[in-house]
DNA sequence: GAACCCGCTTCACATAGATCAAGGTCGGCG
DNA sequence: CGCCGACCTTGATCTATGTGAAGCGGGTTC
């Protein structure tokens, strides 16, 4: 099977197997991380730009007060950090939720890579759009969702990434985060969270124990929480039938 | 003076004169749209880039209940739709907030600009992930932060953003937009976004009357806030001295 | 200059979600 | 093998913000 990376990718450009070698050919093997370790710090400037091979972690912000809001789910294929090189210093942090792995790539490499390849430019683009595009869309369910539908979006969203890469096992995904972390997603508190959490069970449309996620029926879950994977921006068909097509047709 | 797309580009890279030529040429002078007017809808893939020249738009979604989420503010020099070529359809709409001055950039002069010339393809990486890290501060904001700070960090944010291109009389800005827009961006309602405004005014903090937002002394507001521009990317020393300061020291 | 409309303001009341607090369960570690 | 710390669960109460409704002022239209 291919490089986690590299089928990530395939959804944002046509890569050429040359391509693909030279993408994966530039991955170092990074380190290994315990659950709830500090990747980069804000104001860092990290040397390396950090990919997600393995584990789950998070784009955060501390606030004053201590509390923590998450700004975005890091999953396997996914870039920590790929153009702090023109902004400078992080303005957030990263850090893991679960034992992860990380690869890195040197900046030198992104940048021939991406100069070389216009598939790869692309490619590399369009992984940062879409990054904003989830921001928006998670900027839509905070100012605009109760929770319920906020928690099931995330849920929605997550199968959906998780499935693009190839790591879905139908719809039952490996969800090893904690009621916590989701919280601060939400910007909920884990005690709400977790009263949300039961009654989209008790209403049969997830079960979520043994760190592991299914959704009996996307589709309806989908229609729950108003989840269009339009924003999403990926190929294929991946769950076609749902609102989408509703838009589409609009 | 120099057009406003490079006084914000500047920020981003370091033009040359060539530089700085060529994108301006590749500027057509587009249409003027009248406010609350639909610039590119949900779905489409607009042929051109859009540049905005002068006036104040929004990016936003509407919901099945027909509630509205803006999630950005598009003020002069900001780019509305880069790189629509490289995802496919928007994802979301944008609309004029007040009466505007649109400019267009044919993409394959996009694509040649940032292929010729190293500092615009910087600057205009640097322009997407400057946008990008905004969303993860509105983020933040609509999440932990209570109304009244959430409303002054707006006002805040968009006091450097149009001090950083010029558009600003010392701490007074044209801040022509309605309080039901400003509550549709911060995710509250436009009853609240009123009481909250009334305190800043009573509060000393700030005046905001005839479409014009006075920020009597901005370190006060930041503070009040929690605002720390470094998530803004800028050059220069805005506001130098506030918490921003704080945290390199940390 | 009358009629309107839009945006601002205020008030009374309703509620989603926060807060505080107290168990309960389970896996890891000494 | 028993303790401890994370995490989950539940209940009672509080509060920030939403909802519904009404009046007001100024600018625009006819």
């Amino acid at each position: 099977m291919s490089h986690i990376l590299v089928r990530k990718l395939r959804h944002g450009a046509e890569l050429s197997p040359l391509d693909e070698a030279a993408l994966v050919g530039a991955i170092h093997d990074g380190k290994r991380l315990a659950a709830r370790q500090t990747v980069v710090s804000e104001g860092d400037r990290p040397r390396d730009v950090h990919v997600i091979l393995d584990g789950f972690a998070c784009r955060y912000k501390i606030l004053p007060d201590g509390g923590r809001q998450i700004m975005a789910w890091l999953v396997p294929g996914d870039f920590c950090d790929l153009h702090v090189a023109i902004l400078g210093a992080m303005d957030h942090g990263i850090a893991t939720l679960t034992p992860s792995r990380l690869g890195t790539i040197p900046p030198a490499d992104v940048d021939r890579l991406s100069r070389t390849s216009p598939a790869l430019s692309r490619a590399l683009w369009w992984a940062t759009l879409v990054d904003e595009a989830i921001l928006r869309e998670w900027l839509v369910t905070m100012g605009r969702r109760p929770a319920d539908r906020q928690v099931a979006h995330l849920f929605c969203e997550l199968l959906v990434r998780l499935q693009s890469v190839g790591l879905a096992d139908g719809n039952r995904i490996e969800l090893p985060i904690t009621q916590g972390d989701l919280a601060d997603a939400a910007g909920l508190t884990a005690v709400h969270v977790n009263r949300v959490v039961q009654q989209l069970r008790a209403d049969g449309l997830i079960d979520w124990s043994d760190r592991t996620l299914t959704v009996h029926d996307p589709r309806a879950l989908a229609e729950f929480a108003d989840f269009r994977p339009n924003y999403l921006h990926l190929k294929g068909e991946l769950w076609s039938g749902t609102a989408d097509a509703a838009l589409a047709g609009k």
